[in-house]
DNA sequence: ATAATAGTTAGGCATGCGCTTAACTATTAT
DNA sequence: ATAATAGTTAAGCGCATGCCTAACTATTAT
């Protein structure tokens, strides 16, 4: 019985992948089959098909099979543990400038 | 000169570690010193520093040290990245749903 | 029936990652 | 001056991750 932080350690895993985002990219445009979610990458087919196992156990992606090819697709709202994480991990000043409609400028200070 | 899908990267991987995200849910409520962020963990102090370095060069972190004590701060808008390209992967069904102010119900479609 | 297509399974290899211990530096307290 | 505190550096170890090739299954086209 996988809880919230599991939920969201499974979806950040599945996301720090260059690939696997990618892949959910291309997915949120529209479902696509696996060759054409391969197509793009220079890496063999197996390969493409273990990030796709990845997002899939993350929950991010659902695939359905049609006689011998496999259509996936972004689960809506698979994002949203992420989303409500985010929510959460604002510093105390982003919530008063929330209140104050203030949109922060940010400065990066370089080490001296 | 690192560009958005860099940053992105390097955000998502450094989010990928549940250490590292404790920290960074700890320093959201106020920044602390290292040895306060270690306490919490069941783990070497140079372990945690190693996460510290990686928060850090992924840009959610900064720091500073006054005599021998490091304080470490979240950084205002750090997330904002991950903010925005979360917003990108919105399924077209989503999209339909904001506009139609429609919260979508999901169902977790279990394998046959 | 034969061949081509679409995906899958298995095994192996290199690299990265998270962690440890040991030894060291720099600052502050006694 | 000595000792305690706060953090740092370096080296190494084991396991996970991302990739590959080779061989295989199942479906569709000829």
């Amino acid at each position: 019985m996988p809880n919230y932080y599991d939920d969201l350690d499974l979806v950040l895993r599945a996301l720090a992948d260059p690939t696997r985002r990618a892949v959910v990219e291309r997915l949120a445009k529209s479902p696509a089959v696996v060759s054409e979610l391969a197509a793009p990458f220079s890496m063999s087919l197996p390969a493409l098909m273990q990030h796709l196992r990845v997002l899939e156990s993350a929950g991010l992606v659902t695939s359905h099979k049609h006689g011998r090819v496999r259509t996936v697709s972004l689960r809506p709202g698979a994002l949203d543990v992420l989303h409500l994480w985010l929510g959460e991990q604002r510093t105390p000043a982003e919530h008063q400038a929330d209140r104050l409609g203030i949109h922060l400028t940010r400065t990066i200070p370089e080490e001296p």
